[in-house]
DNA sequence: CTAATAGTGTCTTTAAGACATTATGAA
DNA sequence: TTCATAATGTCTTAAAGACACTATTAG
């Protein structure tokens, strides 16, 4: 390994000499959308919780933003990666640790922060509900779940001489009691000869600050398409489940019903029978799972 | 929107003011990893031309890894995205414009260049090998196609208490003519109670630059695993094709063979008819189709 | 005619959708 | 006993796998 470069130098000797640029470089932080699935409160003793989708927001305190909810995250620091930033921010926000983490997607858009050159790399992350309640409040940062809500407004497809442009509008709606925050975010696909382009914009976004509406339905979308094809909803799941509580996450996330027999069927290659069962129901017990996870 | 911060500032007043914290940044990069798809030569003058999968390297000048290969790519400047910088550094790197790209990953260990801290996200681009002629040649550096080939050496799954842990090693070869690149990359999975990591590393690594087996390991999974559930293949078709040319395509991406009929019954909704048909072949004549892209 | 690919038919196997039926425990 | 959910059976529909058969050309 003594190849000289046009300088004649060695690479060791390269390595010591060398002085990076004087270029800008961004800023890179990460941000994470944290999902989780609560079971609501149900009057009915013998009726079973609805379970709802929700994800942490943090109220920001200063500017820019003021007043608005965002996503927990921080920059990244230069002895680290990107994923180990996102999990020592997680610890740091929210005292959870030891949770599922899935790089999303990295926001360049030079503009995305008003106040300089940021990039977000965007993890996704999958907790239950379970583990939550243990460190809730451990922050002197106002943290809280919104339930999430992500609909299709309409889809508009435009042929064109060589492919097509689809534009679709997506709802986002984020509640927590009476706080309700509200986004548009457009997917425009342009497909031409050879090529497409897909393009996320926010028409509006009332409450949420950044491009954070845009990370949220990414997420949202990322978590729906994965869902069927992967074992990712046991993440979101406690130690021991019901098929049912495990079709209502499935159920949530898809928006949408599933038939009991079907779903069973399919997915019971998740669970691990135990011995136990729910109880005190009103009504028949239900046997209790395990996780057994895919291994492929 | 006259709201004012704990230093009694409007947002307008608070940006006019910011100054950026002089703490460290990362550079970053985009690398790509550029697929084709080439078909070889064939003696026998009635035989089909067989496909190969080929990808893009660009032999590095100097220091550090002097004499490998490495991806094409470069520097992300202020006033661009990161795909706007793979986009421009395809055209100026290999003249291709207007072609498929997908973000791939951010690569983000520190010191996966051994000179300074950068982060490189990744993309993968598709270019149908009819399109790459055109511009060979273009640039002063050398660039070349290496066909691919990622295998799986042996994967080993062992259960712990509360999960897994999987290892699977990939074989990375890249040839052309009688230049030969390798690299093992190891991909383990640690399974917990909660949450997976999901880890790659270089065991070894032949004339390819940085942590670019990495990449390109990661980039022919992602391709392997999306190609059959998207319309993506068309982008390495060229504009009028056969349904056999179609489905080797497919088949050198999986590394395995298809059965005709069933794929023909699937992936027809891919193609749209014409009247025209292959010739002088030495056998039957075959169909020529346009591609039509899936719409949802 | 021959070698080679093109293109289709069809039987089998597997999975998904739809819906009905039986089981069971707390109040 | 009743309400509400648990759990399973089964008929239908759709897709995938396997493989055989016919069609068509240049040389």
């Amino acid at each position: 390994m003594e190849i000289r470069d046009t300088n004649g130098l060695t690479e060791k000797e390269f390595l010591a000499q060398y002085r990076p640029g004087d270029y800008e470089r961004p800023s890179v932080a990460t941000d994470m959308v944290i999902f989780t699935a609560k079971a609501c409160q149900e009057d009915n003793y013998r009726k079973l919780p609805k379970k709802k989708l929700q994800i942490l927001l943090i109220k920001r305190g200063g500017h820019p933003y003021i007043n608005t909810w965002a996503l927990p995250g921080g920059f990244v620091n230069p002895d680290e990666t990107t994923e180990q930033a996102a999990k020592r921010e997680l610890i740091e926000e929210t005292g959870i640790d030891n949770i599922y983490l899935e790089q999303l997607y990295t926001f360049s858009d030079p503009h995305r922060d008003p106040r300089m050159w940021v990039m977000s790399c965007a993890y996704m992350a999958l907790v239950d509900s379970e583990k939550i309640n243990v460190s809730a409040g451990d922050d002197a940062k106002s943290a809280e779940w919104f339930d999430v809500s992500l609909k299709t407004e309409h889809t508009d497809i435009n042929e064109t001489a060589n492919g097509f442009i689809s534009v679709t509008d997506y709802i986002l709606s984020l509640q927590k009691d009476n706080e309700l925050l509200n986004a548009k975010v457009r997917l425009t696909k342009t497909r031409t000869d050879s090529g497409i382009d897909t393009k996320y914009e926010i028409i509006s976004s009332n409450g949420l600050a950044f491009d954070h509406a845009k990370i949220i339905t990414f997420a949202v979308l990322r978590l729906r398409g994965k869902v069927t094809y992967t074992d990712i909803a046991l993440n979101l799941v406690p130690e021991y489940f019901t098929l049912t509580e495990l079709q209502q996450i499935y159920e949530i996330i898809l928006d949408k019903e599933l038939l009991k027999a079907p779903f069973r069927r399919k997915y019971s290659i998740l669970a691990e029978e135990t011995d136990m069962f729910s109880k005190y129901a009103g009504h028949r017990p239900s046997q209790l799972f395990r996780k057994k996870w895919l291994t492929e």
